[in-house]
DNA sequence: CCCCCCCC
């Protein structure tokens, strides 16, 4: 082993002796027993993006799509689910992504197969600092890591300070943690108890805010919903260190501030322009914004559920340019037809679509939907 | 981890 002490004593503060033996006897193994520990040593190096000067760890700003092999140090911003899929030749593969960060910019990293397998075994968690060796490729979306068996994955005791850039609302996806972004408050829910597993109360609350790019639901749990009286709508808000979620209720994607998460108003300016969509663009199955002005008036309607509970519910007619559709108000939306005439302008905010009365398509204002009369 | 899409 002495050839390898040589070369690993300028690696000694990136890998554990152990780790790189290991990965010696394996390249040893791989060439067939062709080439000595010592050109394996140096072959296991240059596969961990370690030169033999010791010098490690790259920056993401300098890694480029022809950067090779690379050892950076970062800090996990987002961890993706695993993916299996079946190779040409008939074996199964697993992938798994990452998004981590340091104090120059955020890269992609993309694990296969064993390390894929990391992020179920809960080796590989949001806020982990790691250390991480694998090869630049041009991946779909850009330059990203790729770490398969001759990479590495190491957890770090090194203090990384991430580049704290917020995002825009339209670049928010399912999985993503640690994020931060400010946008327009639009609409604050009531707090809703409800029964934890372990028996224990849970509060939980929504508020919706916009910017440029689009509008998102964010959800905050316990503590975190004191905040709502404290948050007006047209404030502008600042979330850090979300974690969004598609929920299972509507598969829409969300922002969850959970023990971590911080909301708070701001000063900065944020802009926000409502997508209304024509009326004759409405299909069944989603949510919609429209803008029109009322055409037709129904009364108000008391009615049982089948649960026993009691209910209301008034029908108007809104049209534009496009066209006429009947909008269901629920509960206390159903009042607001005393405060409408005809041709008064209406907006519907956030109604969901569907078939309804003799298959016509309908809108359904419930509490998720906000009505503004003479906007 | 929780939730309207219900009426005639």
């Amino acid at each position: 082993m002495s050839g390898i002490d040589e070369i690993y004593s300028k690696l000694s503060k990136s890998i554990s002796k152990e780790e790189f033996v290991e990965k010696v006897n394996e390249k040893v193994e791989q060439m067939g027993g062709l080439c000595d520990e010592k050109t394996a040593a140096m072959l296991v190096a240059h596969d961990l993006g370690l030169n033999e000067t010791g010098s490690s760890s790259q920056k993401i700003v300098d890694i480029k799509s022809d950067s090779g092999n690379v050892n950076l140090i970062a800090k996990v911003l987002s961890v993706f689910p695993i993916r299996e899929f079946t190779r040409g030749d008939g074996t199964f593969g697993k992938v798994g992504n990452l998004l981590v960060a340091d104090e120059t910019g955020s890269i992609r990293i993309t694990l296969w197969d064993d390390k894929a397998d990391l992020i179920n075994q809960g080796f590989i968690e949001i806020s982990q600092n790691l250390q991480i060796s694998g090869y630049v490729k041009e991946g779909y979306s850009g330059v990203e890591v790729n770490v398969g068996n001759n990479g590495m994955i190491a957890h770090t005791d090194e203090d990384i300070q991430v580049k704290n850039s917020s995002v825009k609302i339209s670049e928010i996806k399912d999985g993503m943690g640690n994020i931060n972004v400010i946008g327009r408050l639009l609409d604050i829910s009531d707090t809703r108890t409800f029964n934890k597993k372990d028996g224990s109360k849970g509060r939980v609350g929504n508020i919706t805010i916009g910017d440029d790019t689009g509008k998102i639901r964010i959800t905050l749990w316990d503590d975190k919903t004191d905040k709502m009286t404290e948050l007006h709508p047209g404030d502008a808000v600042e979330v850090i260190n979300g974690y969004a979620r598609e929920n299972n209720f509507n598969q829409q994607v969300e922002i969850q501030i959970g023990n971590h998460g911080i909301v708070k108003k701001t000063e900065t300016s944020v802009k926000y322009q409502e997508n209304f969509t024509p009326i004759s663009d409405i299909v069944p199955g989603e949510s919609y914004s429209i803008q029109g002005s009322v055409s037709g008036l129904g009364e108000i309607r008391e009615f049982n559920r089948d649960d026993g509970t009691v209910n209301m519910v008034s029908n108007i007619y809104v049209s534009d340019d496009t066209g006429r559709i009947r909008v269901a108000m629920w509960a206390d939306h159903a009042l607001l037809v005393d405060e409408l005439d005809i041709d008064t302008p209406i907006q519907i905010i956030d109604a969901y679509a569907k078939s309804g009365f003799n298959e016509d398509i309908e809108l359904s204002a419930g509490n998720r939907t906000r009505i503004i009369i003479n906007p």
